[in-house]
DNA sequence: TATTGTTATACTCTATAACTATA
DNA sequence: TATAGTTATAGAGTATAACAATA
């Protein structure tokens, strides 16, 4: 593009100072909780998988073995919908987790269509140092920006709007 | 399943009480960002949605609309960058605005490969409509919740988020 | 008949490479 | 050669129907 030409571009749009980039104005998108909300939960998924890289867990399966965790011998209908995963898209889920030894699919002897979900040994010993590094790595970061109390305040309104709206 | 083997089924894992339904307990889960944000954003999403049926806009479809009404005239590269959506993905959600005449593209006689995005009368209708629908119905359900301190908070420190994160 | 886990499938989002027409 | 818009495509994530085994 000429010179002559890329002044005349900019004369297209009327310009507030010469030669200046205007900046696109978010105006009230800025203000907008679904807006906000979004950008917010995919930087704050980006980093979880900056800090989880050694470990190679996502957001999902780490809720998960968390869960097995603290609930062991629930089936697969359970923790799923817990989740707010759907029964078959929990199937595959799982094979990942049990293909690398996190955790185990155990026939229950009751009701021989399910299954009891329990960590292994590998699991437990993942989990463990996952704990670790979203502790100090991903949550301690959230402290350093907003402060103890505020990110205390701010997790509440997520979990009330989450349960309550 | 017969009675008998209920009740065996319930004595497999320990139940705290007899014929009690032990509820899945969450853990450190409901104290953790990603989560908790994750599943406010799903719910707002949710209520956005049905807040906005009467208009057939899709979150994406509404920050587009108010975009290009703040910055008429702008090209898609710089529209698309803005939203995080990328350019080869931006094209079919311009052509599905476009169809249902809500916003137009112009080809620039500057630089004819670009083509400066402008909303139609009806763009501008449709958006001032879904503006009150946001407004009315969305945005002030939050602020019943919350009140508006705390919203205000709230969206204060998603953008902190989303922005030094 | 109902439920658990599963398969198959489809639709949306997101991501990358490469093409075309212009510059 | 570089850029704007576009096409094609592939991968996640999410949704529904239906099947086999079991109750």
């Amino acid at each position: 593009m000429t010179r002559a030409a890329n002044e005349a571009a900019k004369a297209q749009r009327p310009a507030r100072k010469e030669a200046e980039d205007v900046p696109i104005e978010l105006g009230e998108l800025s203000e907008l909780i679904g807006y906000t909300l979004k950008r917010a939960q995919l930087k704050i998924f980006e980093d979880f998988l900056r800090c989880m890289a050694p470990l190679q867990l996502t957001p999902a399966q780490f809720s998960v073995l968390l869960l097995l965790d603290r609930n062991p011998g629930r089936n697969q209908t359970e923790i799923a919908s817990t989740l707010g995963i759907l029964r078959p898209n929990f199937v595959a889920m799982l094979d990942g987790l049990e293909s690398r030894d996190l955790c185990a699919r155990i026939r229950s002897v009751n009701d021989r269509r399910s299954h009891h979900l329990v960590l292994t040994d590998k699991g437990k010993a993942v989990l463990a140092r996952a704990k670790k590094l979203v502790a100090a790595k991903h949550e301690a970061r959230l402290n350093d920006l907003l402060g103890a109390d505020n990110r205390a305040a701010l997790v509440a309104m997520l979990a009330k709007i989450a349960d309550e709206f």
